[in-house]
DNA sequence: TCAGCTCGAAGTGTATACACTTTTAGCGGA
DNA sequence: TCCGCTAAAAGTGTATACACTTCGAGCTGA
């Protein structure tokens, strides 16, 4: 995921405790404690956590500090807003200069869904769903666009995990095949209007409600 | 700029040094030095270059030190395909709400920028005209857009001082102010063709060599 | 003369120490 | 009983120490 230096290997494994929540957000993050925890010192733990709160995955306040994010849901709109920008954009591009590859690893791409969604892995699942997107940044051949969209679906993989029920990422799955559809017809409106629509769809999966009592603080 | 903690104001002068060209693309970062220069330990020069590192304004490798970052003419591509991508979906949002206060708020920072390009004083010229973008987003209220467009901002502001010369710096402010015509008038195709424009300029007047002689090691 | 080696200097990576801030538990007075 | 004060405990912020790696100059042997 990040690369294979001791501070990455720590943010890989928070970020996985973060985003399959077993860290909850809101919680506390004592340097202490996890510098412990992992074996390692306060200074490696410091610098994992500076690069989590640089992903607002960990929210840093001065003095206090770290703590799991509890994105807001306005700020969630937000990062789906930006998405359908990027996608837009992306899918336009794809459709101008489609090859029979890009459909091919797009279809085998919607196969691992389609086993992971199988297995009832929430977090493999999760996971899969967000890099449908990803892939698509790659495949047009702009890496810049698709770390972005790597960082967009890990800020908010914490909340599509909380709310995304089994029959909402299936769902996701179908929209995913009928994008691929599209694309490979070359059929540009259609596929922007089933992309827009399928980010409104996990968009809208998440209304219900952000953090039931608790303030963000 | 960023925050007031001592690593915000490091990262902030750091920044300035980089993008003003003080300190070239390529040359090293000896924490030791910086460290005495600032009046702090080592420490703190270490979080300010991770955090440059993210941003992308500074190459960090392991065990060799980190470098004012070179961002190859493809990179650059890529971060202009981007900002493509967002700012048409931004110029659509702010035309389909648009308020009497945004448009005040576009024409007075082109007044800015007017004054900028006076002055020449070529480092808060190229924040201005970077900031118009950034302006946008704001206006649409999305925050999380806003800081987006704002490190690709920075990201490109190294090369675009580095090739940007005052007449296509006078030719991009012209183009703003077209651009606001335009969305002023609610005409959607006009203020996306010449956003799309004027990113091209911008990205075209970079093209000549990314860097000279010097490969980016 | 020059390739390769050695060793010292310079620099990075991590741990630890210590000062300062925040939190919390306990106490006393109303 | 409960509010406010106080002091110790817990935790963060920064500096320093030290091990290990990389870089570079000078030496050696051909």
């Amino acid at each position: 995921m990040e690369n294979a230096t001791p501070t990455g290997l720590i943010v890989d494994a928070l970020t996985r405790s973060i985003v399959e929540h077993r860290l909850l957000p809101g919680s506390k993050l004592v340097e202490q404690k996890l510098a412990d925890q992992f074996g390692v010192s306060r200074t490696l733990i410091r610098q994992a956590l500076f690069r989590l709160s640089q992903n607002r995955l960990v929210r840093m306040e001065p003095a206090r500090g770290a703590f799991v994010a509890a994105p807001s849901m306005e700020e969630a709109q937000q990062v789906f807003a930006v998405r359908r920008m990027l996608e837009a954009g992306m899918v336009r591009t794809l459709i101008a200069d489609l090859k029979p590859q890009h459909t091919k690893a797009l279809r085998d791409h919607i196969k691992l869904e389609g086993a992971a969604l199988g297995t009832g892995d929430i977090s493999s699942r999760t996971e899969l769903l967000g890099d449908f997107h990803v892939l698509m940044a790659k495949l047009i051949g702009n890496s810049v666009l698709a770390q972005m969209l790597g960082d967009l679906n890990s800020r908010c993989a914490l909340i599509t995990m909380m709310y995304q029920s089994d029959q909402e990422a299936a769902h996701s799955q179908e929209e995913h095949i009928a994008i691929v559809n599209a694309i490979q017809a070359r059929d540009e409106a259609l596929a922007l209007s089933l992309l827009d629509e399928h980010l409104c769809h996990v968009q809208a999966a998440l209304i219900p409600a952000p953090t039931p009592s608790s303030s963000p603080r």
